[in-house]
Parts: C-alpha cells; structure tokens; sequence
DNA sequence: AGACTCGGATAGTTCTACTCTCCGTTCATG
DNA sequence: CATGAACGGAGAGTAGAACTATCCGAGTCT
C-alpha cells in the first residue's frame, strides 16, 4: 500500500499523513527504492491511533509523540507508561505559590492518607488536583470541595478496576498501548458518561413525568 | 479601581483584559468620564472565573463566552445551564457515519436502557460516548469497553450526589455559576484524581514494598 | 511514451489567544 | 495649573500549533 491508498483508508488527508512521518508519530514506510515507501496494516493502525489521540483524547502533536515513543519503546514497563501517558492528557498550568495553593497541596495530602493511596509527589493527576483545588480555593465557593470524597471513592474503584484489567492479561504483546488507550480514551469516556449522567439526575428531579 | 490594579491582583495583563472585554468574558466597567471607567470586586470574581475556565477547565475562548452567557442570563435554569456547560467542555468531533459509529450509537442505548438513565439524543455527553466507542471499535481493541459498566455506574454515582448538591441549596443566587464551575472544574478534578488512583493502583501491583 | 503518482523538503496558510501600538483624554503630583 | 503617566478604545501585529500547498526529480502504470 502506498500514501495514497493509506489516506483513502484512514480519512486522513495524504498532506497531514507526511506531516505525521516528519514529526515522527508515524514511523516511515519500507522504502522500495530511493523515493518509493509501502506501508502495511500495521501503518493503518497507528495512524488510527494517532488521530484517536488528536482528535477524541484531545492531545498536542507533542503530546502524542511522546507517548507513542512510549509505546514504541521495548523496554519501558506498564507503571512508566501509565505516568507518559498521565502527562500528555494532563494539561499543566505552570503553578503558582500562593496560600491557596499550600492550603490546595495539604487537601491533596490529607486526601491520600485518608484513602491509603500511594501517589508520588510528582505524580500529573496530584499536580493537576492541587491546581484545580487551588483554583476553586481562589474562586471562592465550597461546592466542588464537598463532592471531592465523592470524587475519589469513584476514582478509586474505576483507579483499580482499570489496572486490574491490564494486568490481568498474558504479559506484555501489545499491552503499553492498551495502557496509553485506556488512559486516554477512557478519560474521554468517564467524562461523556458524567455528562450523561448529569442530564439524567437533572431531568428527574425537574419532573419526573418526562417533560425537558 | 481602574484597570492597572484590577491588572495586579488578578495576575492577568492589562493587555488580556482587555482583550477580554472586547470579547465579551468580561462586562465592560463602569464609565465615570468618556475615557475613564472603574471596575469593582465583581469584576475580580469574573476574571478569576475566566481564568480557570481558559486554563483549568481548558475551554476555548469562544466556549467559555457562551457558558459566560448562560451564567449571566436570568431566564436560564440550571438544566439549561447544565446542557450549555456540558457543550462547552465536550471536544465534539464532527461524526462519521460509518458502521463502527452505528454500533457505537447502539452499545450506548443499550447501556441508557440499561441503567435507566433519561439522556436526550443530543446530549454533549452522548454524542461524545459515541465518539469514543466508536473511536475504540475502529482501534479494534476492547478493553475499554469492557470497563463500560463500572465508568458507568461510578459516574451515577457522581451525577446524582453532584446534583443533588446543587438542589440542596437555597434557590438561585450564583446557582448557574455553581453548576457551570462544578461541570468544568469537577470534571478536571475527577481527571487527576483518576490519575491518582491509577498510580497508587499500579504501584500496589508492582511491588508491596514500596519501590519504584 | 507520457501522464500520473511517489517521497521528501520547504514555504505558506489558518486559527487562536493574545500583545503592541497609537490616539486623544483624564487623572495625579508638584 | 502644568505636565507626564495612565486611561479606554480600536486596530494591527505576533507566536505557536496543525496542518496544507507547491515544487522537485524519480518511479509506476498502460
């Protein structure tokens, strides 16, 4: 298959499928001769991949790159490619050092020791929850700080659930990039879903003889 | 205080702010001459609001005008409130329609009938359900999709008590502004702490000890 | 043989979110 | 009350991201 024929199968314009192999998310084809490439199946499916990280899990080009170095690299294991994959999803404001962020950092703290979690300091998930945390500390209200228990008894059982079902696999073979594909399209599903469910518990307590 | 202090202690440049202004984020401040206006506490709540909306919640400029709007409008109740909010936050990709969306539209009805849930055809939150699943059917995996169930059942969880949180209150007063940051900011909240429990969950796989 | 297509490289485009510059006015300080 | 800084408003300019278009000389199809 050449570029053309890839395109055609992918929805992907042959100008973006070029971009792709400079920037390096796509590897390059079997070169043929000096200025022919053939692509296989395999091509097929990582330019799906990598548009299913652009588009639904809303990653940079650099984002993607960089986990699907991860992917692509042998020797990295499950836990390393689950922090590669946390940081390309997580979009990191740069923090700032007020008190709302101290008083947002002991919320986090106090978080993890009452659930018994086990979270590195520099983990992108408990960077990103202190900033959101300072953040709401900044606006004022106390309305999401009340749900945060909430929050993390779902997390937690989703958190398990989701590593149990990766481990639970004959080893490797393919599983890095479950990994990278269940953090970033799950991520995209859990927020669907909360939307969904949202308009559901609103719809019933508005009437619940079904009018919108 | 003019637009120099409303500058300082908001951390945000005069030149964004009023950058703000012409785009409607921000309501214009109070004239006292022609060419002299002055801007009060409100205006530091809004822009503070503005702010973790653009870079927290990570909508567009444009989203957060219109979720702006909403929290503006008098007429609106919170389960409009809610839809607009929900628009803002979900990344729509225009769909294809092709068989892996067909099937994707079923497995969703089929978890709404499931569940008992009462979500509109459009709701942001479908249409990007759809999206993903049917994003994950063409990737050809299906290990998301087997974790439907417990996303699901964790985020109805959420929705309910998310809600029921906002009812609990007494009526209106900033209650669109409660459901509009709960949506946006919530939402990031419960990405990092996924992120979190993901961590502490792989770190309890690989080794009890405490290495990593 | 000749039109089409290829891979690769470079330059150009579009969009978003600012940021800069300018203008005439007003405020603040000496 | 002079004068320089700050103001509001408008328009143009900029930086970065993600493409997209054009060109080239070389291969491929019929």
């Amino acid at each position: 298959m050449r570029v053309a024929e890839l395109s055609r199968r992918s929805g992907v314009s042959v100008a973006s499928i070029k971009y792709y192999l400079r920037e390096g998310l796509l590897p390059p084809g079997e070169l043929t001769s000096p200025n022919q490439a053939h692509y296989d199946e395999e091509h097929l499916r990582r330019l799906r991949l990598v548009r299913a990280l652009l588009d639904v899990g809303g990653l940079t080009v650099a984002g993607a790159r960089d986990v699907l170095a991860t992917v692509d690299d042998e020797q990295v294991d499950l836990h390393v490619a689950l922090g590669t994959a946390q940081d390309a999803v997580m979009a990191s404001v740069q923090p700032v050092e007020d008190d709302a962020s101290v008083r947002a950092e002991k919320v986090v703290a106090d978080l993890v020791a009452r659930r018994g979690w086990r979270v590195s300091e520099n983990n992108a998930g408990r960077r990103a929850a202190v900033d959101v945390l300072a953040t709401l500390d900044r606006l004022g209200g106390d309305q999401v700080v009340g749900l945060l228990d909430v929050y993390a008894e779902a997390m937690e059982a989703v958190g398990d659930r989701e590593v149990a079902a990766v481990v639970d696999r004959d080893e490797r073979e393919g599983s890095v990039e479950r990994v990278v594909v269940g953090i970033v399209l799950g991520g995209a599903l859990i927020a669907a879903l909360r939307g969904m469910a949202q308009e559901s518990a609103s719809a019933r307590r508005v009437g619940p003889s079904g009018e919108r």
